[in-house]
RNA sequence: CGGGGCGUAGCGCAGUCUGGCUAGCGCACCUGCCUUGGGAGCAGGGGGUCGGAGGUUCAAAUCCUCUCGCCCCGACCA
């Protein structure tokens, strides 16, 4: 195509609200622009892009025997309601009501209208198993839009869904779309790796995520280096390395006016692993004290799995219900429900004293206080992996897909059921998959940029090939520039040739901060010696080829 | 939803504290000349409800009140 005739927008300067690499270079490169808060209009580079992307995912779709549906994105709030999620989800859920008052609402997942679907339709054990899939927009209401088009308001996702007989056949469908998920990624040219993930509000009991390791990520995965165990922070388990420690027998301390660990630990000169932190939760059973180590953060996932929704106590809660002010309070003499991560369970410990402006020394788990042990730290570097003892690390990523294996939890409440080979009706076993195309081009960018701009991988990149003909008056340029082009086009490659009447310089720029991976530049100086010179995007190496010969090694990639 | 920042030409910004004359700069844009291997140069030109509403004042981009929007941190997040 012509860069005279399509609309490429770039900008010079950095655009002042963006601030995530990929959104500073989707704006700036033309790709983007913004709407309004998480709304972007996809320009003629980024759609390009992104049907890409689309191929990559069809193909590999296909390729496991899913079939492409499409559900629509407004639906009515029966079906919803039916799964109980019309209630549970909140205002990340857009809702209207039709010109008849009837409830509805834009999709922000399918699971209840392909479940719809299923139900109707499926009828026996030999109608399974199914795969359908869809590339459809999703709406949510995000509390937060950001990062340009990490995290949106509106945005594609590719979703699949698949229903199975059992168990054993669902872990098939699961395992193939992992498979697949593998080599779209690999295809997409992104560094990735398959964490364990929370299943959160799909429900279901097994899930995985693919995370693209980039810092403008949302989430931190832990990684152990050794025996490959990974997963998402959220329900990342870890060992809390060990710590030898000074203290020994139990004896009072006057802390004058020291609450958090960090003063206390500063004001007797021990290390705030020698700490115990003491946090007074109120669940909807009452009040809960949760001990972590003083160097750890708890978690509040791991803790709701155990005692149900919970928040902190107020100052004047904690007064009223364990008698001290929240700096001094410890699990000493504690009649209300303790549940304290299993790190503390060795080791010899400073906690509060339950006494004003006092904390004690030389406390030891079940020698000195009993609670319950549960894992409620938050996973961090240089913990111990669970598994085999090596060294946790934590990065942060981009979540770019997610699988879930779902089970009945949508096919029950929407009574998609069949009949099995012994005329016994059953639920259908249900997993969900899912892909978000613009983070796929997001994290690639995030993860292949330099200074200048994009550098695209040949796979999603919008044009193969950007020839820029330096100087349009002279005849030569032009006549070598359009034999070129016209050749690589009929050979089937995607080229873009910079025709318009701007400076070298102008065309450099563009072409470096779009980001096509081989330009072929045009010059006087080098047509004199019957030569045009083949710049590779990424490396900014070049060689001169006869024109004659530019075509064919060009073909040959 | 809590905390912070910002709204002045298409983009990036100055001016606001301390009210005052025709609201300014760079880039982009239009015309002409010139130039053609890393965002050239010269000359001329167009473009503004200063986010919006109300108020104070002889006078408001500037002060006050309300409001809308956008960004960042946190909470939240199929």
């Amino acid at each position: 195509m012509r860069f005279s005739k399509l609309f490429i927008p770039t900008l010079r300067e950095e655009p002042a609200d963006a601030e995530s690499i990929s959104h500073i270079l989707m704006l700036r490169a033309g790709y983007i622009r913004q709407l309004a808060a998480g709304l972007y209009i996809y320009l003629p580079l980024f759609q390009k892009v992104l049907n890409r992307i689309n191929a990559v995912i069809r193909q590999e779709m296909d390729a496991i025997g899913a079939q492409e549906i499409v559900m629509p994105a407004l639906h009515p709030a029966e079906i919803w309601q039916q799964t109980g999620r019309w209630d549970t989800i909140g205002d990340e859920m857009f809702r209207l009501k039709d010109r008849g008052h009837r409830d509805m609402c834009l999709g922000m997942t399918h699971e209840e209208i392909v479940t719809w679907l299923a139900s109707r339709e499926i009828r026996s054990y030999r109608d399974l198993p199914q795969v359908w899939y869809q590339l459809q927009t999703k709406m949510r209401d995000e509390a937060r839009p950001k990062s340009g088009v990490l995290r949106t308001r509106e945005f594609m996702m590719k979703d699949s869904y698949s229903f199975d007989v059992s168990e054993d056949a669902l872990d098939r469908n699961y395992k193939l779309h992992a498979e697949a998920y593998h080599r779209i990624f690999e295809r997409c040219g992104l560094q990735f790796m398959q964490v364990e993930s929370d299943p959160g509000m799909m429900g279901g009991a097994i899930s995985h995520e693919f995370m693209a390791p980039s810092p403008s990520g949302e989430d931190d995965v832990a990684l152990c280096e050794s025996c490959g165990y990974a997963a998402n922070v959220e329900l990342a388990r870890s060992i809390p390395h060990k710590k030898e420690t000074k203290i020994r027998d139990p004896e009072e301390v006057h802390t004058p006016e020291k609450r958090t660990v960090e003063e206390v630990s500063r004001f007797l000169k021990l290390s705030s692993s020698d700490f115990i932190k003491s946090l007074l939760m109120i669940s909807d059973d009452g009040p809960v004290l949760a001990l972590i180590r003083g160097d750890q953060a708890l978690h509040e996932k791991k803790l709701s799995k155990k005692i149900g929704n919970h928040r902190p106590a107020h100052k004047e809660e904690v007064k009223d219900i364990l008698g001290v002010e929240a700096g001094f309070i410890g699990p000493l003499g504690q009649k209300i429900r303790m549940i304290a991560d299993e790190c503390l369970k060795e080791g010899v410990y400073v906690c509060g004293a339950n006494k004003q402006h006092y904390h004690m020394s030389g406390i030891a788990a079940e020698r000195d206080f009993t609670p319950e042990w549960h894992d409620i730290h938050v996973a961090q570097e240089g913990d111990l992996c669970v598994n085999c003892n090596a060294g946790l690390t934590v990065r942060r990523v981009i979540e770019i897909g997610n699988i879930f294996k779902l089970g009945t939890k949508y096919s029950e409440p929407l009574k998609a059921y069949f009949l099995d080979e012994n005329g016994n009706e059953k639920p259908i076993i249900m997993g969900s998959y899912g892909i978000g195309p613009a983070r796929i081009a997001a994290a690639a960018i995030e993860q292949n940029h330099d200074r200048d701009g994009i550098i695209w991988s040949p796979d999603i990149a919008p044009f193969h090939i950007e020839i820029l003909p330096l100087n349009l008056n002279d005849k030569k340029t032009v006549s070598v520039a359009e034999k070129i082009y016209n050749e690589l086009s009929e050979s089937g490659i995607d080229v873009l040739i910079d025709d318009r009447e701007v400076r070298a310089g102008v065309k450099f720029k563009d072409a470096d901060l779009i980001g096509i991976p081989t330009q072929v530049i045009i010059g006087e100086k080098n047509l004199k010696n019957g030569l045009v010179e083949v710049k590779d995007r990424k490396t900014k190496t070049s060689a001169t080829i006869a024109i004659e010969e530019v075509t064919e090694r060009l073909k040959s990639g």
